[in-house]
DNA sequence: ACATAAATGCTACTTAGGTAGCATTTCTCA
DNA sequence: TGAGAAATGCTACCTAAGTAGCATTTATGT
């Protein structure tokens, strides 16, 4: 039997990462393999200890995408169909190499009906993501295209941020537009004038901001 | 001491119902009230008993808000600040006369720390309250105003859609608008067209659909 | 029952942001 | 290293959905 040390876990008595460690397996993800919500999703619940993959929705009429969660080292999922049983109807794509901690449902799913300590990390961890979706829904339903990207470069540098900080490292303009909400010549045109206002360097997959101070004057966020 | 039938907890043990009982308190809350989540809302949770108070975000520059839910008997706030302790900063409109069951923070906290029989009636409300933000940011994301607008009508009719179900009586056409994130004006003129085309009948502050079939047959979504 | 407030129903105008197509640059991995 | 794929960077165009203002109808509460 092998014991691991799961990120959100690792500070937990000894016994219970023990008990973790009974059901647990390494897994690992190939970059571009896409997850559908029917097979093993259903049946295991993830807790990432590399890489990144996203969760998005996608539009089948217009093929527009919105990214949901990039999830990374120590986020968790499916935590919806954890908390209730339910399919979960959302799709996942490997962006990065990864690999998870993969362990059956049921066996979380009794963690979090008896063991206190594990929803000491459990509990904040969710209420995280209920906080990531709530204002994902209301910065699309109250703010600007541009609003919503100079937010996100601001939160990108933000290490309390746990879904945002060093995020935008690596992604394409068309990932960042999906993070948002938007389409890739949307978030181009932002790019494009930051550039000419010289609060911004950009080259293929890196963005570096160069003046946050002026960044964050043009937003009423913080 | 009060013992209480309490809506989504009235099927548990008689003791953990009086257990219940012994932190809760009923109190009223009158139509038009604001609450905002610095003061009693961080110490006490809330189990509606009936009336409707839905919570929402607001753009301060130009007056939009979105809502995020919209609260009815059973429904449960804020259950954020109940997982993770922190503040929620969101507020709280009271839409019709209701009355609320109050439960101090704390108390709450233990039972789902402590109280498997507590989480089997709330892991999955929170669930629910998660599939509801998932769904409220993609669709705005993803679908036009028109689709939005047609989708909350047939989810209108839905008695298994609890956030949903017959909500639209008695709202205004704002009040609709901020549930799809929208405006007024977009609402109105999508009203106008549905009822030229005779599939919906409309009065103030009253929608009835005349064929459903024939508006499914206008969105992607079932 | 009446006065006030709220909601609705127009018309007109503006623009953010989505759609389209193609050329160039940069990555990636066999 | 070099060929194919992915990403970027334009230009041009279009329309959904905001903004604005005002007149009319309906609701509400004392």
């Amino acid at each position: 039997m092998q014991t691991y040390t799961i990120k959100p876990f690792d500070t937990l008595d000894a016994n219970i990462q023990e008990e973790i460690g009974h059901f647990t397996k390494l897994i690992h993800f190939k970059k571009g393999e896409i997850l559908f919500s029917n097979k093993e999703l259903t049946r295991y619940f993830y807790v990432l200890k590399n890489g990144k993959i996203k969760n998005y929705q996608l539009n089948l009429d217009n093929g527009k995408e919105q990214t949901i969660f990039v999830f990374r080292a120590g986020d968790m999922f499916d935590t919806i169909t954890l908390l209730d049983g339910e399919l979960h109807d959302v799709m996942y794509e490997v962006m990065e190499e990864s690999s998870a901690y993969q362990m059956p449902i049921e066996d979380v799913r009794r963690m979090i009906e008896t063991n206190p300590e594990f929803n000491k990390k459990f509990f904040p961890y969710i209420a995280k993501q209920m906080r990531h979706m709530e204002e994902l829904s209301t910065d699309i339903s109250l703010y600007s295209t541009e609003e919503r990207f100079i937010k996100l470069l601001l939160q990108n540098l933000d290490p309390e941020n746990i879904f945002k900080f060093k995020l935008l490292q690596g992604l394409s303009n068309t990932e960042i537009a999906q993070l948002i909400g938007t389409v890739r010549h949307v978030v181009e045109r932002h790019i494009k004038k930051l550039k000419n206002d010289g609060l911004l360097e950009a080259k293929s997959k890196t963005l570096q901001l160069e003046k946050g101070n002026a960044l964050l004057e043009k937003i009423n966020f913080f």
